[in-house]
DNA sequence: GTGCCTTTGAAGGTA
DNA sequence: TACCTTCAAAGGCAC
């Protein structure tokens, strides 16, 4: 795994990744030969795609040659360090004038409680610093609020293993952020848009500090290898996850937090936006007291408790109840949803399509034409975003939310041949597939002769096997 | 107003 | 173990 740097320590478990490269057929040990012999492979299967993007004028570099170029990521890093730096000026400045903590204690910690974000946000540009996971609102005068930081962001002594500096990132591909984005919305920041809804303020516990609401004691047992401690450095740091799985900030239940989710929720806004460093350098900064979890959805769940409702108080149990106060928590975005996250503004304005059925048919071609190193991101992100999620919601299964949605219609396409059935993950080419519903919604954009994909650019041929 | 479409990947269930 | 099913995001569209 390019990303895999196993000297640092810094990727644990990331056989997930492993897994999911080999399904690709790619080996993560392989030798010169084979890597080079994959290369081949993937450039073959890469300029199948991109025969349908190559021939824009913004993919010239993006041929079907030995070297794939990074599609976007390379240009912002520059503007992505200077923000960086600035936010990091800011967030000293801030610290020294309040004194909410000390930079000894919190070098490297991700999480940052500063008592009034609104002031940073006010200092110019920097508006715009959380802006990825910002949700309007949320930010008010006078609410403590969770900073949300990476770690290469603090000049943390002992961080020597953030990364590998051959790898194709400084500081971690996942602390990339796409500058290309909608400035209300992040890309990997689904837990700002999951729930509008608010809990309660809480009070913190006895147990843990007034002024940081954190626990006083770390929990080195429960360290996440992404946010790797030092243990000559910040060793005595609280691990970022640690105080959120064994003594919740507000108090999850050991046993989990269905008994509780308010009090669950409460504490998991903070941290998962703080997590969720995930995949951003900046900041997340939803108010501690009422952002729940980006996974915790809130519509649906009401939907169901309306219905369930009107069904019949009379015959809800106690425990159908207690069902029914469940907030929907959502499945962890994988590599290519977080991909898609990000990418889908671009595709937007490239094709100035708006479709998604379309639009993630071209995502799903480039998801296919991303090199390894590209991929791996994606593949770190998820993998943060499930660890993440999993101490977050401890007895959480995809299982719970299995039937909150309706039932997909499946027979609206025709059936694939019953031998070698073709899924979605090795289909032809999409556009042989597409739905007649579809195909009718982008009339415009077929010719009535080719049937064409409704790509950016110049379509793959229908006959075009892929991969 | 609700579900479908469309993609890949993760996870659970079943044979 | 292999295969199947469901869900995660997204927004236009059909009903």
């Amino acid at each position: 795994m390019p990303q895999l740097d196993g000297g640092g320590g810094d990727d644990l478990g990331a056989n997930d990744e492993l897994i999911s490269f080999k399904d690709e057929g790619e080996q993560e040990e392989k030798t010169a030969e084979n890597v080079s012999s994959e290369r081949d492979l993937d450039d073959v299967k890469s300029s199948l795609v991109n025969e349908t993007e190559n021939n824009s004028s913004s993919s010239d570099s993006e041929q079907a040659g030995s070297h794939r170029r990074p599609q976007h990521h390379i240009p912002d890093w520059e503007s992505y360090v200077r923000q960086r730096e600035f936010v990091a000026e800011a967030l000293r400045r801030q610290q020294h004038d309040s004194g909410m903590f000390k930079a000894s204690l919190y070098a490297g910690y991700p999480l940052l409680m500063i008592p009034d974000l609104g002031n940073l946000a006010n200092l110019g540009h920097l508006g715009n610093l959380g802006n990825p996971y910002l949700s309007p609102g949320v930010l008010s005068p006078g609410t403590r609020t969770y900073l949300q930081m990476k770690w290469p962001m603090l000049d943390v002594p002992g961080t020597s293993a953030l990364k590998d500096p051959r790898s194709p990132s400084p500081a971690h591909m996942s602390n990339k952020v796409p500058v290309v984005q909608h400035s209300h919305l992040s890309p990997f920041s689904p837990l700002l848009s999951y729930s509008p809804d608010r809990f309660p303020p809480q009070t913190p516990p006895p147990h843990l500090s007034a002024d940081t609401g954190l626990p006083p004691t770390p929990h080195p047992a429960e360290l996440s290898p992404y946010y790797p401690l030092s243990p000559g450095g910040i060793g005595h740091m609280t691990h970022p996850l640690g105080w959120l799985q064994g003594q919740s900030m507000y108090g999850i239940p050991a046993g989990g937090f269905r008994p509780s989710y308010p009090a669950a929720l409460a504490m998991n806004s903070s941290m998962s936006s703080f997590v969720s460093s995930r995949f951003s350098p900046h900041m997340v900064p939803p108010p501690q007291t009422s952002v729940p979890h980006s996974a915790i959805v809130s519509t649906a769940i009401k939907q169901e408790a309306r219905d369930s409702n009107q069904h019949g108080r009379c015959a809800v149990s106690m425990g159908d109840r207690e069902e029914e106060k469940k907030p929907h928590v959502k499945k962890p975005l994988n590599a290519f949803m977080l991909y898609m996250k990000e990418q889908r503004p671009k595709v937007v304005a490239e094709c100035t399509l708006k479709e998604s059925a379309a639009i993630n048919q071209i995502l799903g071609r480039r998801w296919h034409t991303l090199s390894r190193e590209e991929q791996s991101k994606y593949y770190d992100m998820a993998r943060k975003e499930r660890q993440l999620h999993s101490q977050l919601y401890p007895g959480w299964s995809a299982r719970d939310n299995y039937g909150k949605r309706k039932k997909r219609k499946r027979d609206g396409r025709p059936e694939t041949a019953p031998e070698g059935q073709i899924t979605h993950t090795q289909s032809a080419a999409p556009e042989e597939h597409f739905s007649p519903q579809l195909k009718k919604s982008y009339s415009h954009l077929y010719p009535p002769i080719n049937d064409e994909l409704p790509s950016c650019h110049a379509p793959v041929p229908a006959s075009l096997p892929r991969h």
